[in-house]
DNA sequence: TTGAAAGCGCTAACAA
DNA sequence: TTGTTAGCGCTTTCAA
């Protein structure tokens, strides 16, 4: 038997005073039109009848459920709990919750879940699991919904997003790879549908040609997915494509430790004789051999930084919001990196 | 701007009938007393308009949000993820989203998050973080909001409580250890407070004794956090005592990986000189050497029985409901365990 | 400074 | 089979 809770009309009726002094009472925002004695005493019954607000009912008449949406392809993914966590630092203090939902990056689920969180009210949605370009989310954007995306962006959208330095990370991989003597460095890419996977592409060859290397077809192999299978599955067409590269700068760390695992398989020693770099530096990586060199972004940080910029555009609808915020990375020099065979 | 969406009464007008046969007809469980032709028109003028339910307003008038909690430590901790997901099978089907929230073990922010998933009006609490003893906890439940613990219990609380079974857990460990000829096993026992660390350390005690194990007080540590740096402050103490166990049977993985770190930085092999097992199985651990032997709980199965054991308490009030669901745990064997030094 | 009254969007008696 | 009506708990305009 689900006891009832204690409504505004029951401190009302307690208190011989109106619901509406009640809700004035009780909001800070609205209590300074309110006699001090009438406040405390009706503070005091709302403390004793062990009041609650029902933020459903507010809701409805404010349409504003204090809720937010995350989206993500998959919390099992462990890059994104911190972006949650960030996520939840910036909000709760606020007086926010977040509901989440898993994608799987498909877009039929996508799509659905969109609907799931919009039938529930949130005041807005941060979306971790964007695809480049996606009609349905720019639809939601436009229609009014505070929206900001992470690490990913759909380009020419005017929706902001919070996103890592993805070519920073890449060019600083492959200055560092140069520097150690690698001129054959071929890319594991992510997939061209989602931005990192583009963005880190472009910069890869970008920079590539600024260092004067080489880059034939041979150099690169795309995944469809950033997965350890598909890493896996690029490493070996890389490795037996005849053109030998000595180093396997990967566009995250799942593709690479796919590609050490391919390596160890067929007992190539790594770093001795191929190389392989990672990106995101995810948690316990440190604690797989060989331990992995890659590139660390902030992740806490992307997720608190997206919080704040969703709060903003909640609080202040013509907030001067920037459609990109973009995040500091560096470089973590771990044991998956060595000078090419015969370099001395 | 924010277009406001379209509700019952805009399907009404578009329609030329009153809202309730609306809401009749968009329902399936009252569609049955509208004619056909009816239900047809008004599914059309809706998909027409893109109308979404409002299930806040819905939730107001029948105080069911369709929204249960998630109550978790910290989602940081690899093992919740795939419980998450799990309860996320169970649940998104029927229609209900979650809303999640971390208590980082604290009872304060635990209590303080339980008001948050009140106020919002979840229609019931999936607890993952609870302590042998939570008044508060018992409160909710008693006041009738649907409740499951997972992973642990409140003892004698009637909450059902959805477990792996920990004590075969610990027997399957110490049969292992045992079969490989160790005798001085020692345990690293999780907090005492939380029922798992409490069941695992009783198990260890009692199958201890069973198989005439010696037991002596040096042979057990106590960790105040499931974390790695317990792992090693408490196999540095077993290891000071100067009883000389061969096996450390550590109560979670995160202290056996702290456990391991210490043999390594004390020059101890592991498995040779010293084994050591984990409990849980959390991702990624068959990628970190030595591969632990651990044991594996069925993370996601967890998560998505307390979901449908929660629906089945929200759905039907006085629906039979166990009050413990143990869920069976499996050994993995793998490269942290090796008979004790000089054993044949 | 407080009260009265309306209404957010929906569901569910009750009537017709 | 459909319409009328009331009300979930709250906020907010208008009046007093």
């Amino acid at each position: 038997m689900k006891k009832s809770a204690p409504t505004l009309k029951d401190i009302a009726r307690e208190t011989g005073v109106h619901v509406s002094t009640v809700s004035r009472a009780l909001n800070p925002s609205t209590r300074t039109s309110i006699t001090d004695d009438v406040v405390k005493k009706i503070k005091n019954a709302a403390e004793q009848l062990g009041y609650r607000p029902n933020r459903v009912a507010a809701g409805l008449r404010t349409s504003r459920t204090m809720t937010v949406g995350l989206m993500i392809p998959d919390i099992t993914n462990s890059i994104f709990p911190p972006i949650l966590r960030g996520l939840e630092s910036a909000l709760e203090p606020m007086g926010y919750a977040v509901i989440m939902v898993n994608t799987d990056s498909l877009t039929s689920r996508e799509h659905a879940l969109v609907d799931v969180l919009r039938e529930r009210g949130v005041d807005g949605i941060i979306h971790a699991a964007v695809l480049r370009d996606d009609p349905k989310i720019r639809a939601v954007a436009e229609d009014g919904t505070p929206l900001v995306t992470v690490n990913r962006r759909i380009e020419n959208s005017g929706i902001p997003a919070v996103v890592n330095d993805d070519a920073m990370g890449v060019r600083l991989m492959l200055n560092h790879l140069y520097d150690k003597g690698h001129r054959r460095i071929a890319h594991i890419a992510g997939p061209v549908m989602l931005s990192t996977g583009e963005i880190r592409l472009r910069a890869f060859r970008e920079i590539g040609v600024e260092l004067g290397l080489d880059l034939p077809d041979q150099a690169i192999a795309t995944a469809d997915r950033f997965s350890e299978a598909e890493g896996e599955r690029c490493a070996a067409a890389l490795l037996d494509s005849g053109w030998n590269p000595t180093a396997l700068l990967c566009a995250n760390d799942r593709l690479a430790l796919g590609a050490i695992s391919v390596l160890r398989a067929r007992g190539i020693a790594c770093p001795e004789e191929v190389s392989v770099t990672g990106f995101n530096d995810m948690p316990f990586l440190d604690m797989i051999e060989p331990k992995l060199t890659t590139i660390r972004i902030q992740q806490f940080e992307v997720g608190r930084v997206s919080g704040e910029t969703l709060l903003r555009m909640i609080l202040d609808d013509n907030a001067e919001i920037a459609e990109v915020t973009t995040l500091p990375v560096t470089l973590v020099e771990r044991d998956s990196v060595a000078p090419p065979p015969g370099h001395s």
